[in-house]
DNA sequence: TACAAGCAATAGT
DNA sequence: ACTATTGCTTGTA
């Protein structure tokens, strides 16, 4: 089952990024990406899968840079999927058939 | 240490 | 819609 693994610097810096976002916004893998210097949108999402430091890390507010929903707990489309669009309009961020209404939302720097 | 495979994506064709 | 690219982690030899 679960092998305990420490945390590596690349995990540690997306973490520490997707902390920063306040609630009620969102964020986009290569926005992400951009602060922490990574060109890579499939790194995170494999960071943010692996997710050593849920649910400390906010992971629900990443989604895609298409302002779509992207994925969540692994599964790229699903009931976890659902789940995170739930989040999302719990902090009061709305979608609309999985797409983002109001792209001013997005958190960027 | 070296090589190969995979990923919650993105951009370009 | 499909393929190529990208950076990082994991597993095996």
């Amino acid at each position: 089952m679960i092998t305990h693994r420490e945390p590596t610097t690349f995990e540690t810096r997306v973490y520490d990024a997707i902390r920063c976002i306040p609630r009620g916004k969102v964020t986009t893998y290569a926005a992400l990406g951009r602060m922490i210097g990574c060109r890579s949108s499939q790194a995170i999402g494999q960071a943010l899968k692996r997710n050593p430091f849920a649910p400390d890390a906010p992971c629900h507010r990443v989604i895609k840079s298409d302002l779509t929903l992207g994925g969540f707990s692994g599964e790229r489309t699903g009931p976890e999927t659902l789940r995170k669009l739930k989040l999302l309009e719990a902090e009061g961020v709305r979608f609309d058939k999985g797409r983002l209404v109001d792209g001013s939302r997005v958190w960027e720097t």
